[in-house]
RNA sequence: GGGCUCGUAGCUCAGUUGGUUAGAGCGCCACGUUUACACCGUGGAUGUCGGGGGUUCGAAUCCCUCCGGGCCCA
């Protein structure tokens, strides 16, 4: 039945329009009583709600939208939840300034706390001006701050048209989440996967936090080669050359290769530091690279990764002598006292920074001519916190770790098994996970010392004397998960106790922000929350990310449930390729190239944008592109149209359509439909295989070759010559009965990628949703084409165009009649011609007789018009416009 | 330096296990307002498939090598 066809089509105003019916019909609503088999389980990338969703976002999600519509109509339950991830740095920024308030976890909640500001306009408050509030009240505050972001976040998304049940929405910091996390390391601690060292680590000293392997950044930064003689017994000076000469100090051991023919000599000797005077040996280690200074380096624990490793492998003694402030230590070193550079390390070196302490000890180092030439520029890489701007120091702190296998050989293998098994979309990216999991040299450091996160959820007793016992954590109970160990007292103490003999102190750090996100699946899933529904959907279906974050994200998420559920937690792996500036550059905000995602919305109509997102194939980079956005507009706007058109044969609103396959009798309508019944069964074998572009593809050919060839060629008979309803002839009835069908299907194959106008359509003739209509199967079609060739079709299409020409080529309006007109037709396509004569001479206007002949040898092009050629023809009067 | 990926028409991209004369859309040129659509229609032109070498009856496709872009890891 249709209801209502506009008079004039639009696409404009549908995103709202459809997000309130969406929302009202609860049309994307997760039924939970659905059992995990019917269910497809999605569990998509927290965005950073601080931070501001950019064109890449729109790109990928617009892509895990397509495959979670799609598995909606083939009948699965979509559990498609949207999540927030607030931790971090930038919201403990912008709530430091917006509010005014800065955390300090040393001070006790306060019951109902004002913070003094709402909003400064971007101003900053300076640090000296900020109230010091508790780490409880912190939260709340950047809880408070982040609602506002995530409305933001939900209203774009809504007019991007994803698909999610805005029901079930969670944030990294809620209380669930933070219950997960702490719960998710409690049992890690329990199972001894979780531990804690005093260790080296990596240190960034403008941030005061530890950092991550997966935290790390590689960067060029200059320095200078100082070259500084060691002395042999025998006062043989030994050349070095270092670009941290403040570092000689901690010197444990110079190292060469072992297969240095220079240096053979002098493995297993030692030599004496100059200044200091203290006697390190000489040793070997592959690690050590001839090429690069002078061949010999000195390992001074800790100043880069190398020394770590050196350290560890070669287990020399421990002289860290840099400390969290970046400063070197004000206490007098015992290896250093009594020698002969006590003096000067306590009058010049302790308590500098690092580039005081270089300063003055090249200054001693010249005075002494243990540094005979002046220091030569180089660029050195650096390791640098990934948001940092100075080199990362290496100091050793008591840290928590969570066994990743970078420690653990067994461990690493029963990771890289779960690559395996995960199917990653496409294939090829399994390696990044592989590289990475294989090139891993250190467990997962978890500790992190910031505010706005997870807290650790643990207490340390302190023993009558006063000494805080880290090797016997005080653990809370799971069910009085989330606790915030700063400002809660653990069970059996009070808070009078807190840092008093024989009382406890609470773990000021927090987790990595991955040591919740890693736990998403868990989180969404209602993990030992909600079994019920964990049962149902997890292990989940799908994770979509970008492969920057293999190495993070996903790979953590795969140590935690094979930790805990001793699971895969997803079947599938998609990964979305990056938007390209027209530069070919990564967009970025830094480089200044972005678009505002809302603007893009609004300018091209969101149908638009999901189409130059959805045809880009996953894994690969795509050009930030305004002409396909323009395409997808047109296509959208085309639909509209054409439907329109398919839907006014009948006679409009209030008429009746058909969709009973045994109506279509007419050959050429047959063809038609057989044809659509191979698109239909291409574009569920690609989405199938996670292929959504070739989907795409198909259809969208297969669509406008409908409207250019199939629409034209059976628009007269399907208007049925003035016969009104009563007097139908099968013929019109055939063709009227296979547009709706073709409408039908194409909806449906449209509607993932162009939700709001295939949604539109549908509202004009159908009942409910697309969305939750079934996705299309070909055997209906099969059955109505039957043994028609989908190629009868292109040949009579051919046969149109190759009349079309002639009238292109006379200049001649299309409303031209011809007269008389010969056609040579290749020998192959005859008979299709002949068969749809009437239809081509009237999509034609051909009045007079259309004689078909077969093509001579040689006759025609194939690859122009099927190879059919105008012989002859005879050209009429066009008719006068019908209107001025 | 290592790994992965890409290089096809002016632009953005398809090209399945090697198989006729390499495709699409945009843009471009010409024409046309036809009762779905000017956010349109019709027709047309367009390529050393990054370079070189090899395997093969046959290579955009397989192998080697070089050049150039991107990402990740050292």
């Amino acid at each position: 039945m249709v209801k209502e066809v506009p008079d004039k089509v639009s696409t404009d105003g549908l995103e709202t329009k459809f997000d309130e019916r969406w929302t009202a019909e609860g049309t994307f609503a997760f039924d939970r009583t659905k059992t995990r088999a019917e269910i497809y389980s999605i569990d998509t990338p927290p965005p950073t709600v601080s931070g501001s969703l950019h064109v890449g976002h729109v790109f990928s999600y617009t892509h895990t939208d397509v495959v979670a519509r799609y598995k909606r109509m083939q009948g699965r339950e979509v559990f498609y939840p949207m999540g927030w991830d607030d931790n971090g740095l930038p919201t403990e920024r912008r709530v430091q300034n917006y509010f005014g308030v800065r955390c300090d976890p040393s001070l006790p909640y306060t019951e109902g706390f004002e913070p003094p500001h709402q909003g400064t306009d971007g101003k900053n408050v300076k640090p000296a001006d900020q109230i010091p509030v508790s780490r409880r009240n912190f939260i709340e505050l950047c809880e408070r701050l982040t609602a506002d972001d995530e409305r933001t976040f939900e209203e774009l998304w809504r007019r991007l048209g994803l698909s999610v049940d805005w029901a079930q929405t969670y944030q990294t910091i809620g209380d669930s989440s933070r219950a997960t996390a702490q719960r998710a390391f409690l049992r890690n601690l329990a199972r001894g996967e979780a531990y804690q060292a005093e260790a080296p680590g990596l240190w960034d000293i403008t941030f005061q936090t530890a950092v991550a392997q997966a935290e790390l950044e590689a960067r060029d930064y200059p320095g200078h080669y100082h070259r500084v003689a060691f002395h042999q017994s025998d006062g043989e000076p030994v050349y070095i050359e270092t670009t941290r000469p403040e570092l000689i100090p901690a010197v444990v051991a110079l190292i060469a290769h072992p297969d240095d023919e220079r240096y053979q000599h002098l493995f297993g000797t030692t030599v004496t530091s100059p200044l200091f005077g203290v006697e390190v040996p000489v040793v070997a280690h592959h690690m050590a690279e001839p090429d690069k200074g002078a061949g010999i380096a000195m390992c001074c624990t800790f100043g880069d990764l190398t020394d770590v490793q050196w350290w560890r492998e070669l287990q020399l003694p421990t002289r860290s002598i840099i400390g969290r402030d970046g400063r070197v230590t004000g206490d007098l070193p015992e290896w250093i006292a009594g020698g002969p550079g006590a003096e000067l390390f306590e009058t010049e070196v302790a308590g500098k920074t690092t580039f005081s302490a270089r300063k003055a000890i090249v200054d001693a180092l010249t005075a002494s001519g243990d540094m005979p030439s002046a220091p030569v520029a180089t660029q050195r890489k650096a390791n640098f916190y990934e948001k940092g701007d100075k080199p990362l120091e290496i100091v050793t702190s008591r840290q928590w770790y969570i066994r990743n296998g970078g420690r653990d050989q067994g461990l690493r293998e029963e990771l890289l098994a779960r690559g395996k098994e995960l199917d990653f979309h496409p294939d090829f990216m399994r390696v990044r996970y592989e590289n990475w999991v294989g090139g891993l040299n250190g467990d997962w450091l978890i500790s992190r010392q910031r505010f706005f996160g997870v807290a650790i959820p643990l207490w340390y007793p302190i023993d009558a004397s006063g000494e805080v016992d880290y090797a016997h954590p005080i653990a809370p109970a799971e069910e009085v998960l989330p606790v915030d160990p700063t400002s809660q007292a653990p069970a059996g103490y009070t808070e009078d106790q807190r840092g008093q003999a024989g009382g406890f102190v609470g773990d000021a750090d927090v987790m990595d922000t991955w040591a919740t996100s890693s736990l998403t699946p868990q989180i969404v899933g209602g993990w030992e929350r909600d079994n019920d529904l964990f049962e149902r959907v997890y292990p989940m279906d799908l994770r979509p990310q970008g492969q920057d974050i293999i190495r993070t994200w996903l790979f953590s998420t795969v140590v935690r449930s094979h930790l805990e559920n001793k699971v895969l937690p997803w079947k599938n792996a998609t990964i979305s390729g990056w938007i390209l500036d027209p530069d070919r550059k990564k967009m970025s905000k830094s480089k200044g190239n972005v678009v505002t995602p809302m603007d893009l919305l609004v300018e091209h109509g969101s149908d638009a944008v999901r189409y130059w997102a959805a045809s880009a194939r996953l894994g690969t980079d795509a050009a930030f592109e305004v002409g396909q956005m323009k395409i997808g507009r047109r296509l959208a706007i085309k639909v509209l149209n054409a439907s329109k058109f398919a839907l006014s044969f009948g006679g409009g609103a209030g008429s009746e359509i058909a969709l009973d396959p045994a109506a279509v009798t007419v050959s050429l309508d047959r063809s038609m439909l057989a044809g659509l019944g191979g698109v239909v069964e291409q574009a569920t074998a690609a989405l199938e295989a996670y292929d959504h572009t070739r989907a795409l593809e198909v259809t969208e050919t297969f669509f406008w070759t409908f409207c250019d060839d199939y629409l034209e060629l059976v628009k007269d008979r399907a208007y049925g010559a003035g016969a009104d309803s009563a007097d139908l002839t099968p013929e019109t009835t055939s063709a009227r009965t296979s547009l709706a069908i073709a409408l039908d299907t194409m909806l449906r194959l449209l509607a993932p990628y162009l939700p709001f106008a295939t949604e539109e359509v549908w509202s004009w003739w159908r009942e409910g949703s697309v969305h939750r209509a079934a996705w299309p199967v070909a055997e209906p079609l099969r059955v109505a084409g039957g043994d028609a060739d989908p190629a009868d079709l292109a040949a009579a299409g051919h046969a149109l165009a190759a009349l079309r020409k002639v009238k292109s080529e006379a200049k001649a309006s299309m409303r031209t009649p011809i007269v008389a007109a010969a056609l040579a037709v290749p020998a192959g396509s005859l008979a299709a011609v002949e068969t749809a004569v009437e239809d081509i001479k009237a999509a034609g206007r051909v009045t007079g007789p259309l004689d078909l002949v077969a093509a001579a040898e040689g006759q025609g092009d194939q690859a122009v018009q099927g190879g059919m050629v105008v012989t002859s023809s005879e050209l009429g009067e066009a008719p006068p416009r019908n209107k001025g």
